[in-house]
RNA sequence: GUGGGUAUAGCUCAGUUGGUUAGAGCGCCGGGUUGUGGUCUCGGAGGUCGCCGGUUCAACUCCGGUUAUUCACCCCA
């Protein structure tokens, strides 16, 4: 009897050459980060679930990972909570930790519990796992990556502007020419809803909003009205959301229908400068419709995605927030941040078919083994291969218990340009039979010729 | 949480209106080639058709349930 090996839902194993491909992307956007100054930082995979809670809305807490506790954890709950079935109550007494969800509520917390080691602004980078148990698609996964780049502890919108840089250079650098980058500002919507009286209705307005480009006006429209707008706010929200114009002419036609709203305001200065920074390129929109879920955020948003591919999702998302680490005790704290979607980023490259160069980084030659005699003597010139830095690996076992044949499937199944074939003739002439898999040649050199050769 | 698809050999999948011995390609093992892979050729192993129940003379096939997985919605990277 034999158990069925298969992966838990939304994960994924990643074979040699798939490693390879995330890796290289990897180093594309450790390198960007490092490169604009972000210093790097790793957090445990598991953190206290008081730690999490709360912190990602009510949606947000039912897609953590809970870690059971150790030991017999029922014996402490009473009869009657057990009874009562009631998860919410009885979820203290059964875990007490999770995975993380994120990697900007993790930072937060090291940096609240380290700000007498840190100077801010504080720059760190961090790309590591993370995991949410909700449903897979495409796409979407229970355990991905997430490439972080957060400044906290200064308000300057020149942070914004270098995190967007930094988006650009690795996307130029992976070759991904087809992407747009949607910015907004949480003010300016935070003004919207002001003018247009629904102020006290901002978390639904802007989960509505932030459907247009998927469901329309009309669906938006409805949407809002069932959620309790009046009608008079919608149709007045009506006339921003459908507006349409460049960058300038939006921003003008903002500052022309937010006279009122003193925060509104702020977010077009905000928006303004920000632009100044950055200047009007193609690929950078303001979008009034954008407004992300994730609640910590208060200034600035981010949001970029794919063109050109079947890949809807966005690959990148950010915002700054005004107070992430209030909750642990460190108020007014200004920061801004923003993810790579690595996994998503490696689906669209090979959608693109964007790998092609990518090298596999295997080893140049394969010693075929005979038996015990050619085995010590080729060892001893792996050495030397190895000691100059030449990949190359001897067959462990000799032909009396794997084949020639078998030796030589694997060479070429493996990817050797080389093997090294040594039997009796050739250890007596001190010539190694060098072929080359590639044309099926073969000749014979000499331990010197070899170093030369591969070296 | 809601809705749809799929489940047959190690992998990817065929399988006719229900009918007698369930197939292919790839992979694996062996031979042609006792010191030569990739190509070619011959042969072989490998399947309680996801699980439980029902209909039927007869079920991989139809029906109900269940589990897993996948896609879409919600939400999100």
């Amino acid at each position: 009897m034999s158990i069925k090996p298969s992966l838990s839902k939304g994960t994924r194993d990643f074979g040699p050459e798939q490693f390879v491909r995330r890796q290289y992307i990897i180093d594309t956007i450790k390198n960007a980060f490092e490169l604009f100054g972000f210093q790097p930082l790793e957090t445990p995979a598991i953190e206290k679930l008081s730690t999490l809670t709360g912190k990602y809305g009510d949606e947000g807490d039912q897609l953590l990972f809970k870690i059971l506790r150790s030991g017999d954890y029922l014996k402490k709950v009473s009869d009657e909570l057990l009874a009562s079935r009631d998860v919410k109550s009885i979820l203290p007494f059964i875990s007490e930790r999770g995975l993380r969800y994120d990697l900007t509520v993790p930072f937060a917390r090291y940096v609240v519990m380290n700000q007498d080691k840190i100077s801010f602004p504080f720059k760190r980078y961090q790309i590591q796992t993370v995991w949410r148990a909700d449903r897979p698609q495409k796409g979407r996964y229970q355990e991905f990556y997430q490439c972080d780049a957060d400044i906290i502890g200064s308000d300057s919108l020149l942070n914004e502007a270098e995190l967007i840089q930094i988006i650009q250079k690795v996307y130029r650098e992976l070759k991904i020419d087809g992407i747009e980058i949607k910015l907004n500002n949480r003010k300016i919507l935070q003004g919207i809803a002001e003018e247009i009286g629904a102020g006290d209705n901002f978390t639904e307005l802007t989960i509505a909003i932030d459907k247009l480009d998927k469901i329309g006006i009309d669906k938006v429209v409805d949407e809002l009205l069932g959620r309790g707008l009046d009608q008079n706010s919608v149709d007045q929200l009506k006339t921003f959301l459908t507006f349409n114009g460049s960058i300038t002419e939006t921003l003008e036609f903002l500052e022309n229908k937010l006279v009122n709203s003193e925060i509104g305001k702020k977010g077009i200065e905000e928006m303004k400068s920000l632009f100044s920074y950055l200047g009007e390129t193609e690929k950078i929109k303001l979008d009034i419709t954008l407004a992300r879920g994730l609640s910590y955020y208060t200034g600035t948003i981010i949001e970029v995605v794919p063109l050109g591919t079947d890949m809807k999702s966005s690959i990148n998302g950010g915002g700054r927030y005004d107070d992430l680490t209030g909750v642990f005790g460190m108020p007014n704290l200004s920061g801004v941040g923003f993810s790579f979607g690595l996994d998503r980023i490696y689906d669209i490259m090979l959608e693109l078919d964007l790998f092609n160069d990518i090298d596999l980084n295997q080893s140049k030659l394969l010693f075929i083994n005979f038996d015990e005699n050619c085995q010590n003597y080729t060892y001893k010139i792996l050495g030397k291969l190895r000691e100059k830095g030449i990949k190359a690996e001897i067959y462990p076992s000799p032909t009396n218990k794997v084949k020639m044949k078998k030796q030589m499937k694997y060479a070429n199944d493996r990817k050797f340009p080389f093997v090294v074939i040594t039997g009796s003739d050739e250890m007596d002439s001190g010539l190694l039979s060098l072929k080359n898999m590639a044309t099926g040649e073969q000749e014979k050199v000499t331990v010197e010729e070899l170093l030369l050769r591969l070296g």
